[in-house]
RNA sequence: UGUCCCGUAGUGUAACUGGCAACACGUCUGAUUUUGGUUCAGAAGAGUCCAGGUUCGAGCCCUGGCGGGACAACCA
């Protein structure tokens, strides 16, 4: 009972310990509330899954709930097609937002409400400066700003141009509603930040209602007040808007959200922004969103990566404040070691070549039974076909092998798995090439397995697949999108897309067993000795197209290159 | 040359109100294995950025450095 007690001690992020007090002190009546908040303008990436697991984790554990709720208040950007993406991605990891789903742009009625009220406390200006004289007068980090002439406009003019904004009387760039705090801040964000601009752009929801729209410091927080969240987990970036977060919600005196920050997600030979993203995709570098090398959430369902996988993976990377790299290495580890559990095994030759069973009769074919998964008996097992010729993966045979290689080579004996002990008596060359073109091997007929009297042992297994029968595939390995651990570390007028990795995709022919004839797009298997591979959905009728999720962990390749 | 944040094995995260620095990945051994996978057993690897201070005792507190990051979009 103590041990059981220790063993269950959770281990708590500094997010969850702050929530944690606040629920022994009572905070919120001891309420949990969160949101997770994208801008549909893009899809959602690996990062945004470490903070849906944040978010819909700790309302979890605390007995709360999470909202969804899209940042919409720039239509120029944003497009109602990435809500439905957004959603799918959400959805297929497995988090459910209930009925929560709201949009920033809902709020928009009461947002211009808390920005007359704004107003009315002479807490916020119409100024009529460009927004390059706006940049113009910020000043920088190191020195104070200037105070724009517009800045003591009288409340009455104030409310009148802000109401002569909303009903389009001005042009964008015009004017903007700036909030009244302080020039010479040594936060730049309290330097009068602009929270209401003039776009004449119709916004994908609210159509051409608009002709102002709030800024991103003068929604979210609001946001968050109306819908009472108590705590707005974002990213380190926005660090520096927590004073102005909270000025707003001192000023517009509205429920008291309190957001705290936590590092942004980066992975080794990856690039994490979706700025970055876009460029890979627009440039052509990638096949779109969902290319399986992008980490994209589109891009990893379609490699092969299982939402359980990519959960494990956030709960082991843990949250906190300092901001550093993840090894790819330990998502890779993440969709192995749930893939290892749940998929199931089949055999698939990459690089095929043809072994002759020289003793093996020439029209024989035999089924043979294979267990589906090992690491789940309730998979259950198949039966395979066997035959005089079969093929075998190209570099399990070697002319002149070295001692520890544990497979094919002349006078070498091998198992073929859930068949016989072969052991190889000779081989034919292309004499142009020099490539083996033919092995020939003779069988042991009391070496069947599951049936073996001889126990006979041999160090190697091979996979196989009989030629007559064999499926041709296509199979598309994938490699890590970089070659280099951070792409982004370069020098002056260097750029990232010269450190594509030229090996991150190759397309070859292959063969397979037949049983897997009829597997649907996503379907996902083991090879035997291969790795992890998913039915891309570019796949036709009985035109089977494989993804190579991962590779299995290969200590023999890792030593011997 | 401003403000804020951060600094714990190779990487990432832990260490309850100060009490022998732990876990995971990675690396390396060995065992088992009809997947050179899985599983199992084990090992190496940090004395917590540096220097002072408080304390019986500091990764945790204080001071000063050093290093890294963020901030000057009518983007989010």
């Amino acid at each position: 009972m103590e041990s059981e007690s220790v063993k269950n001690k959770e281990i708590l992020n500094f997010i969850e310990q702050i929530i944690g007090e606040d629920i022994r002190n009572h905070k919120n009546e001891g309420r949990v509330q969160t949101r997770f908040p994208p801008e549909p303008n893009g899809y959602l990436h690996i990062g945004h899954a470490k903070s849906m697991c944040l978010n819909f984790g700790v309302a979890e554990k605390f007995g709360g709930t999470c909202n969804l709720r899209f940042d919409d208040t720039n239509p120029e950007k944003e497009d109602v097609e990435y809500v439905d993406s957004i959603k799918e991605d959400i959805r297929w990891l497995g988090f459910d937002w209930g009925d929560r789903e709201f949009y920033a742009s809902d709020y928009f009625d009461r947002l211009y409400e808390f920005a007359v009220k704004l107003i009315q406390k002479g807490k916020a200006y119409v100024d009529d400066l460009s927004s390059d004289e706006i940049a113009a007068t910020k000043g920088t980090p190191t020195e104070p700003g200037k105070e724009s002439p517009y800045r003591n406009r009288p409340v009455e003019e104030n409310l009148q141009l802000f109401e002569l904004m909303k009903e389009g009387k001005f042009e964008e760039g015009d004017k903007a509603l700036r909030a009244k705090i302080d020039m010479a801040s040594p936060n730049m964000h309290m330097r009068d930040p602009v929270i209401y601009r003039i776009k004449k752009v119709p916004h994908h929801r609210t159509g051409n209602k608009w002709n102002i729209y709030p800024m991103y410091d003068f929604a979210h927080g609001q946001s968050d007040a109306i819908e009472q969240v108590t705590y707005s987990l974002c990213t380190l970036e926005f660090e520096s808007h927590r004073p102005l977060y909270d000025w707003l919600i001192e000023n517009l005196e509205i429920f008291p959200s309190r957001q705290i920050e936590f590092a942004r997600l980066n992975i080794t030979n990856t690039v994490l922004s979706k700025r970055k993203l876009l460029e890979l995709v627009n440039g052509g570098y990638v096949n779109g969103w969902d290319d399986p090398r992008m980490p994209t959430i589109s891009g990893l369902r379609r490699r092969g990566y299982t939402p359980a996988s990519i959960r494990n993976f956030a709960d082991r990377i843990g949250v906190a404040k300092r901001d550093g790299m993840i090894d790819v290495a330990l998502l890779e580890f993440s969709v192995r070691e749930d893939l290892n559990k749940t998929a199931n095994r089949i055999m698939g030759i990459l690089d095929p070549v043809k072994v002759v069973i020289t003793n093996y009769p020439e029209e024989g074919e035999e089924w043979l039974d294979a267990i589906n998964n090992p690491e789940n008996a309730a998979a259950g097992s198949r039966k395979i076909s066997f035959s005089r010729e079969i093929f075998i993966e190209r570099s399990d045979f070697m002319v002149d092998p070295p001692r520890k290689f544990f497979r094919l080579g002349p006078g070498r004996e091998v198992r073929l798995k859930h068949a016989y002990i072969i052991a190889c008596e000779d081989y034919k060359k292309d004499p142009a090439t020099g490539e083996v073109t033919e092995i020939y091997c003779k069988y042991d007929p009391d070496t069947r397995s599951g049936a073996d009297k001889t126990g006979k042992k041999v160090k190697g297994t091979l996979s196989w697949v009989s030629v007559k029968h064999a499926l041709p595939v296509e199979v598309r390995l994938y490699d890590r999108l970089f070659s280099r651990m951070d792409p982004l570390a370069l020098q002056e007028g260097d750029d990232f897309k010269n450190y594509i990795n030229p090996d991150s995709l190759k397309t070859i022919q292959s063969v397979v067993e037949p049983s897997v004839q009829g597997a649907k797009p996503g379907d996902r298997f083991q090879f035997l000795r291969q790795g992890y591979f998913c039915i891309d959905p570019d796949s036709s009728g009985g035109n089977l197209i494989f993804n190579r999720t991962a590779t299995l962990r290969d200590t023999w390749a890792k030593k011997h290159g």
